[in-house]
DNA sequence: AATATTTTTAATCATTTGATTAAATCTTTT
DNA sequence: AAAAGATTTAATCAAATGATTAAAAATATT
């Protein structure tokens, strides 16, 4: 046990740092490149070496920084799990909000962000399904939702219907035109800056139908 | 030119054949993996080992029978795109059907199909982002919708909004469940069987839905 | 300036992976 | 039954790929 191999050297920090970035420093550049490349190509497409011309390094470089593909996957993949569900997470829980307030927080948050960043739900999603072991959250992502201030709220309102079906239609309407981007561009049925005027009306469309299906 | 290599022996089919299945033929069996493990993992994520080894074959017989992966990927991949978009294709031009039967209709097709396959949608979809030159459609599977007669129905009850906004919203009610059983599974919000219920819900809860949208 | 430390590079390794080959086995035709 | 043709197998190949190494270059410390 702890054989050389244990202890390759990493980067390590000086005290007294240059100033960080001229140009971004190396490390942030790999992280960076490995957000574009792996949230367009996924995991397995991916090639170290891909990343690093993305990036413009050594090769080498990269398992100096990062230590192995996987590790700086999960580096990514942990930011672009936080993007997804950390829009939604302080807003379900406000109990000064009424319910359609938080439908249009929630609408305005996912599309604002989407817009910024289409490839992100299809990306998370094809990566939890190639390894969902990977992705334990076991009973505690699914408790936030599940024990909610807008579950509450949406129980009261329409106690016959499970409040999940309200949420998934929210989220569903919000989310799904950018997992269809491909599609959409592929059949020429939107070029990507129609789905950006597309999703910009739906702000508010989707509001209005929330309300018309929960007083329906 | 013309040397060898190119003239592979190919599978050569019998004039008297045997009673073609005993036990589904190989070919049949190799096919029937490659759906399975490609759907599940996707194309760069598949090796072709896991597909010999899920039908049971020698890895040579793969290439024997389909040439090569991508061949054998772009059959199964023909099929998966034809089931999935083949739902709603013969749906959306009936001059006969009112607005609302259309949406019975669509919302019925896709959740009954999808409930038998789940991984349909997230499969073709990322395929489609990572390989979005091959599937150059352009101006076909897309003015299939956009020229349709749901199309024109819609512009006729709600002029002042985008009919594509209320196809994307029946779609996405009924498709995204099925794009987010991997995360539901994963977060200890749904189990497979549970999904399997609340998606048999929709089916009439969505067309109530849609009218109330579509009237508001 | 001299030394030590960190960062970068080119070359190389070991493994994985899609594909091929040649021989063996099985099936059909004669 | 013999010959011809089709299918299957084990062994192997070549390229791709993640990772490592040793030396060079750059930067910090003394």
């Amino acid at each position: 046990m702890f054989n050389s191999k244990s202890f390759l050297s990493l980067p390590k920090i000086y005290h007294n740092m240059a100033p960080k970035s001229k140009d971004a420093s190396t490390e942030e550049k790999i992280k960076e490149a490995a957000r574009i490349v792996f949230t367009q190509k996924g995991y397995s497409a991916t090639r170290t070496r891909d990343i690093a011309e993305e990036a413009g390094i050594n090769l080498a470089l990269l398992n100096y920084y990062f230590r192995s593909k996987e590790k700086l996957f999960e580096l990514v993949m942990a930011e672009k799990v936080a993007k997804l569900f950390g829009v939604i997470a302080p807003i379900v829980n406000n109990d000064k909000t009424s319910l359609e307030e938080k439908v249009a927080l929630i609408v305005e948050a996912y599309i604002e962000m989407l817009s910024q960043n289409p490839g992100l739900p299809l990306f998370v999603l094809s990566e939890i399904r190639n390894n969902p072991e990977h992705f334990g959250n076991r009973m505690q992502a699914g408790k936030l939702l599940t024990d909610s201030y807008l579950v509450k709220q949406l129980k009261e309102k329409k106690p016959d219907i499970h409040p999940l079906h309200f949420i998934v239609n929210v989220l569903s309407m919000s989310i799904f035109p950018f997992i269809a981007k491909p599609v959409f561009e592929s059949a020429g049925v939107m070029t990507s800056e129609q789905l950006d005027n597309f999703a910009e009306e739906r702000k508010t469309l989707i509001v209005q139908w929330f309300k018309a299906m929960i007083n329906s």
